[in-house]
DNA sequence: AGGTTGACATTAT
DNA sequence: CATAATGCCAACC
């Protein structure tokens, strides 16, 4: 039986996944990876999804290293605090020291 | 079957 | 160079 919508969204769900430790990329970045350079906020709305999955959602940001999705999280600062907790530094819903932690699926893959 | 929305990105002013 | 507006693709209602 089918579980859920099976399409571009489990494609999302599966880079997210593979998102490592400390580590955060862009939703363009998975969505150039997927094939979908334009559909960035397709990769945004899969993450609705995402809820009950093994999805880490906190490790994907905007560009800008903007937690933009934490508003869709459960808590407040929730997004923030797993990012700190794995070693990034978020002040102010904005990722310090992006480009360290910055992991891109087309060029890391 | 169609219209609107959306956790962004890019291009133009 | 910074800010503003539009475009994209696919899913949701």
């Amino acid at each position: 039986m089918k579980p859920e919508t099976l399409n571009f969204f489990d494609k999302v769900y599966e880079v997210a996944k593979l998102i490592p430790y400390g580590r955060v990329t862009s939703y363009g970045a998975i969505a150039k990876y997927l094939g979908a350079a334009r559909s960035a906020r397709m990769v945004g709305y899969a993450m609705n999804g995402s809820s009950g999955k093994d999805v880490p959602a906190h490790r994907v940001v905007n560009r800008k290293g903007l937690l933009t999705g934490k508003h869709h999280f459960d808590g407040t600062n929730l997004m923030q605090q797993l990012l700190e907790s794995e070693g990034v530094k978020v002040i102010e819903n904005q990722i310090q020291d992006l480009e360290k932690v910055y992991w891109d699926p087309s060029k890391e893959l």
